[in-house]
DNA sequence: TTGCTTGCAAATTTTTTGCAAAAAC
DNA sequence: GTTTTTGCAAAAAATTTGCAAGCAA
């Protein structure tokens, strides 16, 4: 067996962590290294990504993967779900009341086990909605303007 | 304008096709390469991605994306959603009451347009929890025995 | 001082693309 | 015959890793 290792503060670590934090948009590890190399010129790629995780473990943040194959990451470490408009590519977060939304009583008594869910809403944001949903308007895969 | 193109019927795209007919495990794209090159050995990794690409598509498969950064393919089109097990990693297609799992209305009502949405399950499957779930057992990240 | 963390560069992994040759229609 | 599709190899994009040096405890 081998001893829990004492994670240490470093500034890295911190600054990943403020890069994050207040942002509804859900960014990429690219923007947030963007973010971070304000502060911290030298800082590396790897060592956001390593930070970044090293944050999800801890419960500080987020990872979401929402139907893209690039992760996204989020402050807001509460149950939530996810809006993705079609249009834009935003992101938003969905807080719907947790109890009413699913019923996964079937799955209990199945003999399933449910640790958490996740539920990711696909459609038109209201600003996309409202200027004629059927424009096929360019979708920005990275940045939201 | 551009003419639609008249797709073609190639012996490739009919054997990725069958490759993933009747299978509920949700296989990677380099499994289903596997399969398909017992019958075409020749064939190449980039047809199976090109073919599996136009099979979703046109709604004959349906690409999912499920907490990994992996694509996994799954032949059941219809709606339906996704059960993880945190201890075999094996993928479950749920068949819940579409009209009472999720209540959108308030979306809707505050202006978003809802197009479909996606439900991911975490927790143990019927196997697993039933040999005691606290169990760290080896979670495999591409084959399920 | 000890050993976790960083920066850099190179490696990995998954998926995509360019292009000439082969196969569909 | 024309145009799409294939196979191959190389490119891309995102993330991870090895390692010596740096820094927190």
């Amino acid at each position: 067996m081998r001893r829990a290792t004492h994670k240490r503060a470093t500034r890295q670590l911190e600054a990943v962590f403020q890069a994050l934090q207040g942002d509804p948009t859900h960014p990429f590890a690219d923007e947030i290294y963007r973010r971070v190399r304000k502060k911290l010129p030298r800082i590396s790629l790897a060592t956001v990504y390593r930070n970044l995780q090293r944050l999800a473990e801890d419960g500080k943040i987020r990872t979401v993967l929402l139907g893209e194959r690039v992760a996204r990451y989020d402050p807001e470490t509460s149950d939530h779900d996810h809006f993705i408009c079609e249009s834009c590519g935003r992101v938003i977060d969905l807080f719907l009341e947790r109890d009413r939304q699913v019923d996964l009583t079937p799955l209990v008594s199945d003999g399933y086990i449910v640790t958490t869910h996740n539920l990711t809403v696909y459609g038109f944001c209201q600003v996309c909605a409202g200027q004629g949903e059927t424009a096929e308007s360019p979708r920005p895969s990275r940045r939201i303007p």
